[in-house]
Parts: structure tokens; C-alpha cells; sequence
RNA sequence: AGGUCUGUAGCUCAGUUGGUUAGAGCAUCGCUCUGAUAAGGCGGGGGUCGGCAGUUCAAGUCUGCCCAGGCCUACCA
């Protein structure tokens, strides 16, 4: 006895008891156990942050994550799966913040580092048990009670040790890189925290002239011109190298203010040339070191108005109108390189001889402007660049604040922005300024402040990318020398990326033009830069706390910020083992959180510290699966560390999804409530339907997702349910057999069928196994639906649908038997199949047909009870507990299912394929032609293509003849007498061979005549001008003979005999006699197997007839024990039947 | 602004090395079947394959430019 299955129930309470049953068979432990210890694949699940809680995406990608990892198990595998936890970083800083009342750095600083971060540990773990909730009703297995969090002790050291490890590599170093600031915050931004502050402002958009100096001074005596210059400039050069603008400002700020009129002595006739900068940003010009031009560009020197101009020739007629000037010279910028100009200001120190001259950069662009860029290296990304290439050093006069300090006296105490004014106003008075206008543009602003942000160099610890690193081959090859960015570009080929086009596109793109990492945040809650400096700039890298303790002489158990900042490093003498006086503090900044991110292979084992065996074999992870958004994050700090590291990738195969938008095609928003509370809609259609719907979509390959409740609904209608369905019907069927013991099968028994429709779709169900297990092992995970439903439709609507009888009133019980044993089958392979997609649905499945079963088996065996055979009808109760101990718990610890050659039959599935297309087009003649099913019909005939195939039609013809409802099939080779042919051109096997005479042909092909093509498909050739025909190289059209029923596709033609006489048509009218009972059988709530007593009242003489002539056939269909013409029947709607004004009223009733 | 992905039926998407009647599912309309009933089947309508140019005997498919949307990146002065 099978369990009798609950109509009622639905598919959310059934996931919900299967949860409870995995909870208390702990399948999930027994799942990842079961497999062997050495056999392992390595699943990296990247951490999500529990400040919000899961959304789709997060469903999304979790689903992912636990199909893969079944799927492995089942291959036989062990998928350990540990939960993490993001705990750094800003989001939960400013959650703190915000609940603290803390507003900027300064705020936590007087609250307290100590307390801030203790209340950053104490909040970071909120939505904990929501996240646990969800994903766990979703049915991912994964091990939330081994959870790792990156605050955890163990994690941060080995952090820390990746750290040390880049170190003692010579990749970390710390250098300047211009950053977004907020002045108001005091502190710069993450990226992510800039793109939340874009938004349209006024600014200034200023044209200035800038003197050049005469050319012949400069060219004939470079060194005199500027000789006096020479010494400060090395002097100040080398100390700003080191320590930074400010002190290289005090130290010259007297003598450095005279290159204005004085340098600029021999105004020679060239000595009035003016260069024309544009800038949107006056207050970096006290920062003004030199100007760009591009190399290639054409610049144009004119007279206007008296005064002579450079400008690119492209940006000319932006500033002067044609006739308005005079043309003197054209230059390219290249000539124009190394000439100095009249600086705006004096307040910068004299560093070098580049400074104030003209140099050149591919950036530059005559877009808008004037073509010629002011360069102040201190606030700007390309400035910055430029200045380094050329050694310009660096000059920021703004403190902490944003606010010009001393070294620039005007504006002291102003802000940067605020001083725009004022700067321009002098400027304008100076006669500088040639054009002074206003523009709107997208600009950053602080988020928390919304003041604009400023660019500025800061001080940041980097990861060095250029810096070269030579691998130690565990193959024992040769060695091999590469920078750390082509280990990175190298590693990443190796990777099996979904969809393929992120290896070479968005992320291989992003690899090449990667730069240094900075990896400082001058922030609080992080694992902290394991450096600690000495006075005299002496480092220490520290990797580990066993490390940390010997060197502080203290004893560690927490590496946050607030704990290590107090302990000092005092240092001996190697020699006499004084101490030497070195005091080493650790550098204040924490790293970057993407750094811990990165870490996790090696930190969430603890490795080196423990497991360094299991890690050695187990690098790199076979498989991880992140959003598209992870590009730039995860998937990349990955790479970056696995190539610094181990010069490997990190991970082998990645699923990247993509983004879910609500239905509306927008942003899923709580704001607009555009889409439903994940937890409702799980408890309203299922985990199920919604796991393989996301699966069943582009999601699967980085592209986006329109959420919509309807696909939801659509998998359960098109998956759920018929597969619910063919259960039901197995069950209610087997069960009923069983109660009158006269079959032999038994579950667990081998299929031994002779039944073509059984080996059929035992053959079906290999080529499933086959396609599902080629996409799984390429990670295709969206071609894994379409080939379920496609199986499903085999399986509900052709094979059930075709063995319905023999399950119904088979009188044949051998056949009865291997339909048993086959459906069976296919049911419990079918579900070892959907296990890892269906978690829920599949395990129902197998614990109704193998364990619930093969558990009262047992439990019958008992002295007392009864077996399999005498059971009653009806559930039998037996306790969870009681199961046979030869059938695993849950199909989840199965084998999947292996592809068996010896059961696929590839003719097979054609020729059922064939079959199924005569029906198709012999129902599609029936519909063309308003001729009902169950009017009978004389003869159909099948006209085949091969002798092969006939003698394949003719064995199926039972077949045909029933689900067509025709008294004969007749298979014929020729079918001249219903088509007439007409020809195609096959353009792909002549196009080849023909090439330009490829029309011609065409047209001729399509007037060759009927005769033509059957002698070429008799084998025949023809001869054209241009060359051989051959039956390949036409394509048949078959066009129907008028008058005939005829329909016809490229494989076959199907007529079909229209005619109808008097026998057929009581026929017709038996049949839907019997329809009419047992539509009445049904709505008055009978049995399956009850008998009934029917009594039918009729004037009509046909209906009369056609009862008396198939009586015995009617009452076998719907078990009637008795079948009376009676008068006195009342009538109503639902009991009476109209064939084409034939009336007939009908009476039902069960026996007694 | 740059990079990248996407654009095919009302909707969601397939579409092989270029080959001539561009497919499927859903939706819709019509017909139909049924002791699997939260169903099932058949058929109809519905397309300038985002646009323009090019390569080719032949372009949804290849190339270039443009348009639209998404994402990532980005204060180019």
C-alpha cells in the first residue's frame, strides 16, 4: 500500500512537513557525511551582510547555491556547506551611527572607538534568524550552526596572515592616490557611498589666459633662465616625495614668489603670446603646476583685439568668430612642449623645472575647453597621474576641513568650494579671466552631508599589480615570472565562467585595466592593517596573534582596532638584547572589507593555522555563484588574492545571475511595494515553483529577471501539478489493484516490459538523465527546465495518456505488471532527477513510493500484521521511525541516477516520435474538418517515406486505430494520389556548389513538376545548365489534392476517410452514451470501481438503437450491472444529452 | 562620458558553421477530449527580427554607424 494521496493538500504544507521530516532525519548532515572524507568539492558561498533582510536576488542566487551543491552530493561527492557572515564595514558603521547619534569620524572619536565598535558587534548579527528562517524554507542546505563570520578571531587572523603574505611579496605599499573627500565629514568615500550623492549643481566654467614666455630664452639657454631656481627645487622635489606637501610649503614659502614679471624680463616680440586654459574648478588653481596639452593636436595662434591667443584649432570657433581674428601660426602641441607660462599664484614652493611649463598628455581632448588643461596634481585623478609621471610633487593647501590654510593667505580659514568667488574675482582683476560663464553638471556630493565633495591625494596603503611574483609549480614544471596582474589575467582564463562572456568581457575587461587596490579605509569597525611603524619609518608586518603576543609581550584574543591600536611593539637590539628604543604603532586604517572578502578561502578554514592539509587538496574551490554585481567585488578580490597568493584562481566554475526586477520591469522598491514579501508568496505557491522559475530564466546567465508571479504559477501548472498528477494516478490505481492481489509486481522489482510504450519511456527518461547531466556538469542551469517539462509532456501526455487502460481494465495482468513496474520506476528516477531543482516535490515522491512504502513492508512483516497484499485500502499509519533500513531517508542521499546506454534506444524515440506525429496531424485533419473524436471514422492512411518506416507504422497501427478512433489504418509508400509535388531549391546544399548561378537554379527548381521530383526522389537525377540535381538538393512541398483530407509534413502524409455511415454513426452515438455516465458517475461522487444501475429514457430512434446495439460495450466501459429503457426519469439539465437533435436523458445510480 | 549586456509575436524567451515558410511557452479567440480534474489536446489570429548602411548568390545570424534599455565604471580640465 502506497499512501493514499490528500486532494486538499497543498504544495506549501507539504514543503513545510518535508521540512520537519529532513529536521528530524538530520538528512541534511547525513547527505554531506555519507559521501567520503576525500572526495570533497569545494563550495565557497560569499557572505551577505545581515543589516537588511534576503530579498529575490538573494533567493535567487541561494537557489543556485544549493542546486549545484545537491547535485554534487548526489554524484557522490561531499559538498560541506558553511553559512557566512559579512560583518565589517560601513553599512553596519552607519547603522550604529545613525542609532548613536554619531555624525562624522570626529563624533565616534570623542565617543569612543572602544564602545563604537562594541556596539558594531553587538548589532551586526540583527536579522540573523530571519535570514536563517527564509533560507531554510526555501530548502537550501546549508550549515548555519558552522556558520563563519569575518569578525571572528580566527577568521581575522588569517587575514591577517594573507596580508603578511602579500607584504613579505613586496606588494604593499603605501603612496598617494586621489580620492572623493567630504570636507564636512572630514574623511573620504567609498565609491559606493559617491554614487549615492550624484546630482546636478552650478559651477563656474572659466576660460583663463596664461602668458607664455618667450620661446628664444627658453630654447637657447634653458638652465640660464631658470639657474637660479635650480637648488630649491631639488631640495623641495625630494621632500615632497617623502612626507607630503605641507612641510615642503613652509619651508619655501618666502623665496618662491618671484617667477612673475621677473622671469618674464625679455618680453621679446613673441613675449605677449597667451595660452588659453578652461577649468570648472577655480579653487584648485592656488594648485596650479603646470598645463596639459595633447602631443597630436593642432593649436592655433591668433590676434584678436591686439592680444595674441594659443588655443586648439578645433576650439577656435568656440571663442572667435571667423574674420574676427587674424591666423599667425599653427603648431602642433608637441611644439609647444616644455615652453613656461606666468603662474596665476605664488604661494607654492619652487619643486622643479617642470614646474609652470607646458606638458603634453594623451588625455587631453578638443571636446570643449580650449584644449589645454590646467594641472594640479593634488586634486585631480588625471592631474595626478601626469604630475607623477613628470615628478611635479604635490601641493594641497586645504586641511583637514576643506579650508585653504596659511599657505594660502587670501583665503585662509575659507572653504574650497566657497572660495571659487573669491579666487575668480581676483583672477578677474589681475585680467586673467577671458570668459567667465555658469554650468550645470552631475557632480558628487556627501551623502550624509550633501556638501559637494572635493578630489584630493591621500595617503593609502596599496596592493602593487605591476609588481612581479614568481610562482612554485606543484607540477613540478618550470617556474614562471609574471606581475601580479597578468597572474591575474592568466588565472582568470582558467576559469569556467556562466555565461562565458563575462571571462573575456565585463570581468576580463576589468582585469586588464585594473589598478592598484587601495586597500586602507581610515574607518573603525574592520579587521585593521597588521603594520606597525616605527619614528624612523622601520615596518613591521604582523601575521598572526601567536606573533603578536611574542612581540607586544601581551596576551590577544580580539585584532579590532580599539584592542591592537593600544599595543606597542618595543624592539631589542639583535646583538645584546637591549632594548633599542624603537617604539612600533600600528598604522591607524583598517583594510578594506573586500580584502576579508577575498580571504575567505583561506580564512574560513583558519588557514595556515589549521586544516592546512585539507586546504592544500581542496585550492582552488570548484564552484562559487555570485551576482553580476560581484564583478567588481568578490569575484575580483578573489582573483586578485588567489593570484598574489598561490598565482591561482580561486575558483573553477562560476554561475553569475543577474539582477531581479519587479514585474513592472522596474527596481524591485519597498518604497512602491512593486513586488510581494518573499516569505508570503513561499507559504502562497511553493518554494518549488518559485526555485525553478527563477532557474527557468535568463537570471541564470547575468542577464536580468523580470519577476512576475504569474511564471510563478505557470511552473506549478506546467511542472507541479502534472507531476502531482501522474502520482495521484499511479497511487490510486496501485493502491486499488493491491486490495484485490492479483498482480505479481512489486515495487523494487526489475522492469522487465516487452510493452514498446514502457521501453519507450524508459528510454526517454536516459536521454533526460543524459541532457540534464551534460548541462549540470557545464553549469547550463537554465537548460535544465525545458528538458523537465519536455519530459513531463512525454510522460503525462503520451505515456500515461496511452497506458491509461492498462492501468484502468487491463485484462491482460502480464501487461498490467511491467505497466506497474515501469511507471513506478520512472517515478522514482524521475524524482532522484528533479531532487536537486524540486527539493520538496521530489522528496514527497520518494518517500511515498520507497521509504513510506518499503517502512510498512517492514512494519507488516511484524507478528500481527498484515503484508502488502491483504492491506486494506487506505492509509496505513505507520510511525516515521519504523523504515526499512536498506532504503536511504531522503532521496536527497540517493545517487543520481547514471546514464544507462543499454536502456536508450535512440530508433526508439524516433519512431515514437514519428508516431506521434501521424496522431498530431490526423487530430489536426479531425479539427480542420469539425469531425468530433468520438465520431468513428472508416480509414486513415499513413502514407511513410521508407520501407523501414512502414513496417514501424504498421506495428503501431492498435495504437493509431485507438487514438484516432478509425476503424483501419492503412501504411502506403505512395502518396501520388493525395499530394502533388512541387519543388524548393535546397540553398544550403547548393548555395555551396552553385554560388552566383544560385538564383537561377532556384527559379528553375521551383517549376520542375510533380514528375520531376518523384523520379528524383525514386533516386534519379536531373541535369540542368548549371549542373546536377539530386534529391538532396530539393526540398519537397507537398500541396494536397483538391477535394481530399489530407494533411502532410516533410516525414509524413496522413489522409483520413470522412464518410459516415449508419454504423459508425451509432457508433458515435455509444460512445458519447458513455461519456454521458460517466460524466454523471463522476459529479454524483462515485467510486472508481463502484458498479451502477442506468436507465436511459429516449424518443430518439437512433439513440434507441445505438444503446441496444452496444450495450455490452457501454456497460463494460462504465460498470453498469444493469442498463434499462425507462420512462420515468426525471429530467434536468445536467442528465440529458443532445447529439445533433438525438435527445436522450440519463439516470445513474449506484449499486447496492 | 567609457565599458558591457540586451533589443525577435501582446508577454517571457529559443534561433546551430550565414541557407529562403523565423519557432516555443504563456496570454487571447475558436474547437475538442477526459474517471489524472488546481487538468489535458488541436487549431486560428498575431512579426518590416530596434534603425540605417555594408559584405555575400544568400543576413535574425557577419561588419560598421546610429537609437533605446539595464548594469558596471566615471567629477576628463
Amino acid at each position: 500500500m502506497f499512501r493514499n494521496l490528500d486532494k486538499s493538500q497543498s504544495f506549501p504544507e507539504m514543503e513545510e512537513r518535508i521540512l520537519n521530516l529532513w529536521e528530524k532525519d538530520q538528512s541534511f548532515r547525513k547527505s554531506v557525511t555519507a559521501r567520503p572524507a576525500d572526495k570533497g568539492f569545494v563550495f565557497n558561498d560569499g557572505p551577505p551582510f545581515a543589516t537588511g533582510l534576503p530579498h529575490y536576488g538573494h533567493l535567487l542566487a541561494g537557489t543556485i547555491k544549493d542546486i549545484v551543491p545537491r547535485y554534487w552530493t548526489m554524484k557522490g561527492f561531499r559538498v560541506e556547506r558553511r553559512f557566512g557572515w559579512d560583518c565589517h564595514g560601513l553599512p553596519i558603521e552607519n547603522l550604529i551611527q545613525d542609532k548613536l547619534g554619531l555624525h562624522t569620524v570626529r563624533d565616534i572619536n570623542e565617543y569612543g572607538v572602544g564602545k563604537f565598535n562594541e556596539a558594531c558587534r553587538a548589532g551586526v548579527l540583527t536579522y540573523t534568524r530571519e535570514w536563517r528562517k527564509t533560507v531554510s524554507r526555501m530548502g537550501r542546505w546549508v550549515d548555519f550552526d558552522n556558520e563563519y563570520k569575518t569578525m571572528d578571531l580566527s577568521f581575522m587572523e588569517s587575514v591577517w596572515w594573507v596580508f603578511q603574505q602579500c607584504f613579505d611579496k613586496g606588494l604593499i605599499y603605501q603612496g598617494y592616490r586621489i580620492q572623493p573627500y567630504s570636507p564636512a565629514l572630514a574623511t573620504s568615500l567609498s565609491n559606493f557611498e559617491v554614487n549615492q550623492g550624484y546630482k546636478d549643481r552650478q559651477d563656474p566654467s572659466v576660460t583663463l589666459t596664461f602668458p607664455l614666455e618667450p620661446v628664444a630664452s627658453h630654447a637657447v639657454a634653458p638652465g640660464a633662465a631658470t639657474g637660479t631656481k635650480t637648488s630649491p627645487a631639488v631640495d623641495g622635489g625630494a621632500a615632497t616625495q617623502g612626507s607630503g606637501p605641507s612641510t615642503a610649503g613652509s619651508q619655501h614659502s618666502a623665496e618662491t614668489h618671484g617667477s612673475g614679471s621677473a622671469t618674464h624680463s625679455g618680453s621679446s616680440a613673441d613675449g605677449d603670446e597667451l595660452l588659453m586654459v578652461w577649468t570648472t574648478t577655480p579653487w584648485t588653481l592656488p594648485g596650479n603646476m603646470a598645463i596639459a596639452l595633447h602631443p597630436d593636436l593642432d593649436y592655433v595662434l591668433i590676434r584678436h583685439d591686439g592680444k595674441k591667443y594659443w588655443i586648439a584649432e578645433a576650439r577656435r570657433a568656440a571663442y572667435f568668430k571667423d574674420g574676427e581674428f587674424e591666423l599667425i601660426d599653427t603648431k602642433k602641441g608637441k611644439d609647444l612642449a616644455g615652453r613656461r607660462y606666468k603662474p596665476l599664484f605664488q604661494y607654492m614652493p619652487y619643486m622643479t623645472d617642470k614646474q609652470y611649463t607646458i606638458l603634453m598628455a594623451d588625455f587631453v581632448s578638443a571636446d570643449d575647453g580650449a584644449g589645454a588643461v590646467h594641472i594640479a596634481p593634488s586634486f585631480g585623478e588625471e592631474d595626478f597621474q601626469l604630475g607623477q609621471k613628470e615628478g611635479l610633487g604635490l601641493f594641497d593647501p586645504l586641511d583637514a576641513e576643506g579650508k585653504f590654510t596659511h599657505l594660502v593667505p587670501e583665503w585662509q580659514g575659507v572653504g574650497a568650494k566657497d572660495a571659487d568667488k573669491g579666487i575668480l574675482h581676483h583672477l578677474k582683476a589681475q585680467g586673467r579671466v577671458f570668459k567667465h560663464e555658469t554650468f550645470v553638471h552631475s557632480y558628487p556630493h556627501c551623502w550624509r552631508t550633501d556638501v559637494p565633495l572635493l578630489y584630493r591625494a591621500q595617503k593609502n596603503w596599496f596592493l602593487n599589480l605591476e609588481k612581479e611574483i614568481t610562482n612554485k609549480p606543484d607540477d613540478g614544471s618550470a617556474p614562471q615570472t609574471k606581475t601580479l596582474k597578468q597572474w591575474m589575467i592568466d588565472c582568470n582564463q582558467q576559469i569556467n565562467w556562466v555565461p562565458d562572456h563575462i571571462k573575456g568581457g565585463r570581468f576580463g575587461k576589468w582585469l586588464e585595466g585594473a589598478r592598484d587596490w587601495n586597500l586602507s579605509r581610515n574607518r573603525f569597525w574592520g579587521t585593521c592593517i597588521p603594520v606597525w611603524i616605527a619614528d624612523d619609518g622601520d615596518m613591521l608586518c604582523v601575521g598572526g596573534v601567536a606573533e603578536l603576543e611574542a612581540l607586544s609581550g601581551k596576551r590577544v584574543d580580539d585584532l579590532h582596532k580599539h584592542i591592537v591600536d593600544e599595543l606597542v611593539i618595543k624592539t631589542h637590539d639583535k646583538k645584546t638584547f637591549a632594548a633599542d628604543g624603537k617604539e612600533y604603532r600600528r598604522t591607524p586604517e583598517v583594510l578594506d572589507c573586500w580584502f576579508e572578502s577575498g580571504s575567505m578561502p583561506y580564512a574560513q578554514p583558519h588557514y595556515p593555522f589549521e586544516n592546512k592539509e585539507w586546504f592544500t587538496n581542496n585550492f582552488p574551490a570548484d564552484f562559487i555563484a555570485e551576482g553580476l554585481d560581484q564583478t567588481r567585488g568578490w569575484f575580483y578580490t578573489l582573483t586578485v588574492l588567489g593570484a598574489a597568493l598561490f598565482q591561482k584562481p580561486a575558483f573553477k566554475n562560476v554561475i553569475v545571475n543577474g539582477i531581479i526586477l519587479a514585474e513592472d520591469g522596474q527596481k524591485m522598491s519597498k518604497r512602491l511595494r512593486n513586488y510581494p514579501d518573499p516569505n508570503e508568496l513561499i507559504n502562497r505557491t511553493s518554494a518549488d515553483a518559485i526555485r525553478l522559475f527563477m532557474i527557468d530564466s535568463a537570471a541564470v546567465k547575468a542577464e536580468e529577471l523580470k519577476f512576475s508571479e504569474t511564471g510563478v504559477k505557470n511552473i506549478t501548472r506546467a511542472v507541479l501539478l502534472p507531476l502531482w498528477n501522474s502520482l495521484s494516478l499511479f497511487v490510486t490505481y496501485a493502491n486499488a489493484d493491491a486490495g484485490k492481489g492479483q498482480l505479481t509486481w512489486r515495487p523494487g522489482d526489475a522492469v522487465q516490459s516487452k510493452n514498446e510504450l514502457d521501453r519507450w519511456i524508459l528510454s526517454d527518461l536516459q536521454g533526460l538523465l543524459r541532457k540534464v547531466e551534460t548541462e549540470m556538469d557545464a553549469y547550463r542551469l537554465y537548460n535544465v527546465v525545458p528538458a523537465v517539462v519536455e519530459f513531463i509532456d512525454d510522460l503525462t501526455n503520451w505515456y500515461i495518456r496511452r497506458s491509461r487502460r492498462r492501468f484502468w481494465k487491463s485484462e491482460d495482468d502480464q501487461d498490467k505488471n511491467f505497466a506497474y513496474a515501469t511507471l513506478y520506476q520512472v517515478l522514482v528516477d524521475f524524482s532522484k532527477v528533479l531532487a536537486p531543482f524540486l527539493p520538496f516535490l521530489a522528496e514527497e515522491l520518494y518517500q511515498i513510493l520507497v521509504r513510506e512504502f518499503f517502512a510498512r513492508e517492514s512494519f507488516a512483516r511484524e507478528p500481527g500484521a498484515s503484508g502488502f497484499a491483504g492491506s486494506p485500502i487506505g492509509q496505513v499509519d505507520v510511525p516515521v521511525s519504523v523504515h526499512d533500513e536498506r532504503k536511504h531517508v531522503s532521496v536527497h542521499l540517493c545517487d543520481f541516477p547514471t546514464f544507462d546506454p543499454k536502456a536508450f534506444d535512440a530508433e526508439l524515440n524516433a519512431k515514437m516520435a514519428r508516431v506521434r506525429e501521424a496522431v498530431n496531424l490526423g487530430r489536426s485533419l479531425r479539427s480542420l474538418h469539425n469531425i468530433k473524436n468520438r465520431q468513428p471514422l472508416r480509414e486513415m492512411v499513413v502514407v511513410v517515406r521508407s520501407q523501414a518506416q512502414k513496417s514501424e507504422m504498421e506495428s503501431m497501427e492498435d495504437l493509431l486505430r485507438e487514438e484516432l478512433n478509425v476503424k483501419a489504418v492503412k501504411v502506403s509508400l505512395d502518396e501520388s494520389s493525395l499530394v502533388t509535388y512541387k519543388g524548393k531549391a535546397n540553398f544550403k546544399s547548393l548555395g555551396a556548389r552553385l554560388g552566383k548561378a544560385m538564383k537561377a537554379v532556384a527559379e528553375k527548381v521551383g517549376r520542375l513538376s510533380h514528375e520531376d521530383i518523384k523520379s528524383l526522389l525514386a533516386g534519379q537525377t536531373l541535369q540542368l545548365e548549371e549542373g546536377v540535381l539530386t534529391a538532396e538538393d530539393v526540398l519537397v512541398v507537398r500541396d494536397v489534392r483538391q477535394g481530399l483530407v489530407v494533411e502532410a509534413s516533410p516525414n509524413l502524409t496522413v489522409a483520413l476517410d470522412t464518410s459516415i455511415d449508419h454504423a459508425l454513426r451509432l457508433e458515435m452515438l455509444a460512445r458519447e452514451t458513455v461519456s454521458k455516465i460517466q460524466n454523471l458517475r463522476k459529479d454524483g461522487g462515485l467510486e472508481v470501481s463502484d458498479q451502477v444501475e442506468v436507465r436511459v429514457k429516449t424518443v430518439s430512434p437512433a439513440f434507441r438503437e445505438a444503446v441496444e446495439t452496444h450495450i455490452s460495450y457501454i456497460s463494460a466501459e462504465v460498470l453498469a450491472s444493469s442498463l434499462d429503457f425507462s420512462d420515468a426519469i426525471s429530467e434536468d439539465e445536467s442528465n440529458s444529452l443532445d447529439v445533433g437533435g438525438e435527445i436522450a436523458v440519463f439516470s445513474v445510480a449506484k449499486k447496492v
